[in-house]
DNA sequence: AACACCCACC
């Protein structure tokens, strides 16, 4: 039952983490975390279970909503996932929400929710001097001049504070700084000062200025009003808020050389700052023991702040265990623990879990609210359930929950991010209209979305209107452009988006050099790409596993020759064309007193050569590299997951040689045991030692998203396929339709291998003509048309060009059977039912139909002819 | 003196 959670103290948490119950099992979080040390997810056998199903809307206490939208909600997997009536009709979207304000602060600067200086203990002077400060305090000189009225009036430090932070809520960091000082200047007594100073950091932490927050931190220290534990609280929680984690947490541990001790509040700051900046659950339970053992009680914000850290690396069982032991501990939960909760279990594919315990909440007297709907909002649709988010939204609407900035650009994302950009468009006006800009995420989301529907055209538009209403580009927008220039082969303008970003003054980081690096490998350049790496390492940012997962899965790939269409109807081709060398070499030399850009420009630079047609180095040059890869991954002990094991199997695919293809498998080996013993044992054809073992590994690779879990079948088959496993790759496939990897991939009169590889979707094509054969020999009815899908080729990028559907076609014509391409859908290849039903009768269409392994044991035998009778009787 | 949801890389 849901409401019994495996774990229900902490330290059950710590131990599972230190004994975990698959020791030879290293598939890890396939997620990205942007922190310096992804976190892992252990998956594990002792998942809560969901006995019953999610209560619908209707039992939540909520009034029931229109009747078609309450019932359907979470009771099974969406197999299509359509958004048809998420969005409504404009007219019907805007009298939704006829301009009503969000009931939260809409954070149009920096920081987040202003602090309250409701109930604070200033005076009605202060309130009377803030007016005067905002009115006539034009510069320093007249802003201290008003000061100067009103000093004699103003009643001490608390007044002082409570200027300085109503001013950091107005967002006037200058004034603020400014009465900051003169109170400072004015006041003797060393305490009173440091309040001050702690409130003034607090408040620049709040505005981001956390470069200014640390001068007044030192100065403080340096003139002895410093050195308290609310100023280190202050410092450390401004250096947690602004993405600056590292130096929050040498702040923390510098505090016994100044002789002080942490309180709570210390303790919150810093543990919080942990999960803003990704820190690994196992680290923060240390600060956490040491907390305790120091005999400071946690409280509800220490929990939540926990939670945070569960909910950053999707450790929902983490997450449900906190919330039990808060629930022993009596401190009392409250919204902010169950949207925290929410999230983490949201993030760890937990979704209908995540329903449970929304459910729940009216009964424990919180309301969900609106961060709440757009936690599981975006928590459906990031897992491609889409009825799913759209039920919530309506009954987030129906219940008259108004939209914020957040929810407002999680519903924008979702449509930007399928490509629906009406409908995008219809959020943005919507949002507008309700008087809440947008902000720098709604331009990353929209950039992101038209750049990778190759809109370039629109991209430029978009980019410009940001940067026109003074929406200042940030690390992630840049990041996104350079990301999408680049791997659509726009080196021009990935070079001018880089040499912008660099005159805002901005620093790469691990995603910024990761998309670079996946650019490079996209098009062949490994080797370009491992310069790279070494290059981002030198400069003191450390790789991650999709760096290292990019690398790999480019090994043995064909520079790419194809070109890109943009929506001008102009070919990438032409752009690099127009990039004559010179330009490059002008480019290069324009930089080149920065050792970091020129080594970026000339990657462009490179990239732009390599794409006109020069010829990359041979394989064992890129098999030692890779090697040397997969060296530096284990010095520098990153954790490979679920993306790098597909990443090596494909490589595998792409090796010549058996022996080639051993390497790779013996990297695979060091990582983890029980993939390694999957694929090499089917490759090897110990089929039926390996079966139970791979059922294991397929147990846990179902707990990974859609999108991974049949990336992961997709590769295995594949290898397997490659080296002439075929009866393995077939009996691998028809396990990944059994566990409805892929979504609805067959039906009697129609084969569907769009979300296929070329070896899954081969496997696929013989079981399915089996299948068919069966029904033939039995007597039933064949439809009358059958058809197989492969798609356009819409996942490449260039329409129509589909190497699934050759390698489908080369495959049916090989074997004589009678499907031919449709003439309306290239992607679509059909035949009628009568004319496959003669050609499967024909004698010798068995044999061609059944597959073989080139290897085989004599273990097999008897489990191999199971298999095939089984096959026969589909 | 401290807390939640949205945007980038495989």
């Amino acid at each position: 039952m849901a409401s019994t959670p495996p774990h229900c103290s902490i330290t059950a948490t710590t131990k599972r983490y230190q004994n975990h119950p698959y020791p030879h099992n290293q598939l890890k979080d396939h997620r990205q975390t942007h922190n310096q040390n992804p976190h892992q997810r252990w998956t594990s056998n002792q998942r809560v279970s969901l006995a019953k199903p999610p209560l619908p809307p209707s039992s939540r206490n909520a009034p029931k909503p229109a009747a078609t939208t309450t019932t359907t909600t979470t009771q099974h997997p969406q197999i299509h996932p359509t958004f048809p009536s998420f969005q409504p009709p404009k007219s019907e979207l805007v009298s939704d929400f006829p301009g009503r304000r969000s009931t939260r602060f809409v954070s149009k600067l920096h920081f987040g929710r202003p602090r309250t200086t409701m109930g604070t203990r200033h005076t009605s002077v202060a309130q009377e001097a803030l007016q005067n400060v905002i009115e006539y305090g034009k510069d320093e000189r007249a802003l201290e001049n008003v000061l100067l009225n009103f000093e004699s009036r103003l009643s001490g430090s608390d007044d002082y504070v409570f200027l300085l932070r109503e001013l950091g809520n107005r967002g006037d960091c200058k004034k603020a700084i400014c009465c900051f000082e003169f109170a400072v200047k004015r006041e003797r007594k060393k305490n009173e000062q440091g309040k001050l100073t702690s409130a003034m950091i607090s408040t620049l932490g709040r505005l981001g200025k956390v470069e200014m927050a640390k001068t007044v931190f030192e100065a403080a220290l340096t003139e002895g009003y410093g050195n308290t534990v609310y100023a280190f609280s202050a410092i450390i929680s401004a250096y947690g808020r602004n993405g600056y984690c590292n130096e929050a947490i040498k702040i923390f541990y510098s505090m016994k050389d100044y002789g002080l001790k942490p309180n709570l509040v210390t303790y919150n700051a810093v543990i919080d700052a942990c999960g803003k900046g990704g820190v690994e659950f196992k680290r923060v339970l240390e600060i956490f023991d040491e907390m305790l053992r120091n005999g400071m009680q946690p409280d509800r914000i220490t929990f939540n702040s926990l939670l945070a850290v569960c909910s950053k690396g999707g450790l929902w069982e983490a997450a449900r265990s906190l919330s039990c032991e808060m629930v022993n501990r009596g401190i009392d939960q409250d919204i902010f623990t169950y949207n925290t909760l929410l999230d983490a279990v949201c993030k760890g594919g937990q979704l209908d879990m995540a329903f449970e315990i929304m459910s729940e909440m009216p009964a424990k007297n919180i309301l969900p609210n609106v961060v709440t709907y757009s936690t599981m909002i975006d928590g459906y649709a990031k897992a491609g359930r889409l009825d799913d988010a759209r039920n919530l939204f309506n009954e987030m609407k129906f219940l008259g929950i108004s939209l914020d900035r957040v929810s407002y650009n999680t519903l924008l994302s979702i449509y930007a991010k399928l490509g629906r950009f009406e409908e995008a468009m219809d959020v943005c006006r919507e949002m507008e209209n309700s008087g809440i800009r947008k902000d720098v995420v709604t331009y990353n989301a929209l950039l992101g979305g038209y750049g990778k529907q190759y809109k370039y055209d629109v991209v430029r538009k978009v980019f410009e209107e940001m940067k026109a209403r003074h929406v200042s580009p940030n690390l992630l927008t840049y990041s996104t452009l350079i990301d999408v220039y680049s791997k659509g082969g726009l080196y021009r303008e990935a070079m001018d988006v880089f040499r912008e970003f660099k005159k805002a003054g901005l620093k790469a980081d691990v995603v910024l050099y990761s998309a670079l690096i996946d650019a490079l490998c996209k098009n062949g350049l490994v080797e370009s790409a491992v310069s790279l790496l070494d290059e981002m390492t030198k400069e003191g940012i450390r790789p991650n596993v999709v760096t290292y997962n990019s690398i790999i899965d480019a090994f043995g790939r064909p520079a790419t020759t194809e070109s890109v269409v943009d929506d001008a109807g102009q070919t990438s081709e032409l752009q690099i064309e127009s990039l004559s060398s010179s330009a490059v070499e002008k480019a290069t030399k324009s930089l080149v007193a920065d050792r970091e850009d020129s080594q970026i420009i000339k990657i462009f630079g490179q990239l732009a050569a390599e794409k006109a047609g020069q010829a990359k180095n041979s394989g064992g040059q890129e098999m030692m590299c890779i090697l040397g890869v997969f060296h530096k991954m284990h010095e520098l002990e990153i954790k490979p997951n679920v993306v790098t094991f597909s990443a090596i199997l494909n490589a595998c695919s792409r090796c010549n040689s058996f022996e080639e293809a051993s390497m790779l498998l013996e990297e695979l080996r060091l990582f983890d045991n029980q993939v390694y013993g999957v694929a090499h044992g089917l490759l090897m054809g110990y089929r039926e030692n390996v079966w139970e073992e791979a059922q294991s590994l397929f147990d846990e690779v179902k707990l990974m998203d859609s999108s991974t879990a049949s990336a992961f079948y997709n590769a295995l088959t594949d290898m397997l396929w490659h080296f002439g496993q075929k009866r393995g790759a077939q009996l691998v496939v028809l396990e990944g339709k059994r566990r409805q990897v892929w979504e609805n991939v067959w039906s009697e009169s129609c084969l569907d291998l769009h979300l296929m590889s070329s070896g899954a979707a081969r496997a696929m094509v013989h079981a399915w003509l089996l299948n068919v054969r069966a029904i033939v020999f039995e007597g039933h009815e064949v439809p009358k048309l059958l058809s197989i899908l492969t798609g356009w080729g819409k996942h490449s990028k260039v329409v129509g060009d589909s190497t699934l559907r050759r390698a489908v076609e080369a495959l049916l014509m090989g074997m004589g059977a009678p499907f031919r391409s449709a003439k309306c859908n290239l992607g679509r290849l059909i035949s009628t039912g009568s004319v496959v039903a003669s050609w499967l009768r024909e004698s010798g269409t068995l044999k061609v139909l059944v597959l073989h392994d080139d290897r085989t044991h004599q273990e097999n035998l008897r489990f191999g002819q199971i298999s095939n009778l089984q096959m026969l009787q589909l």
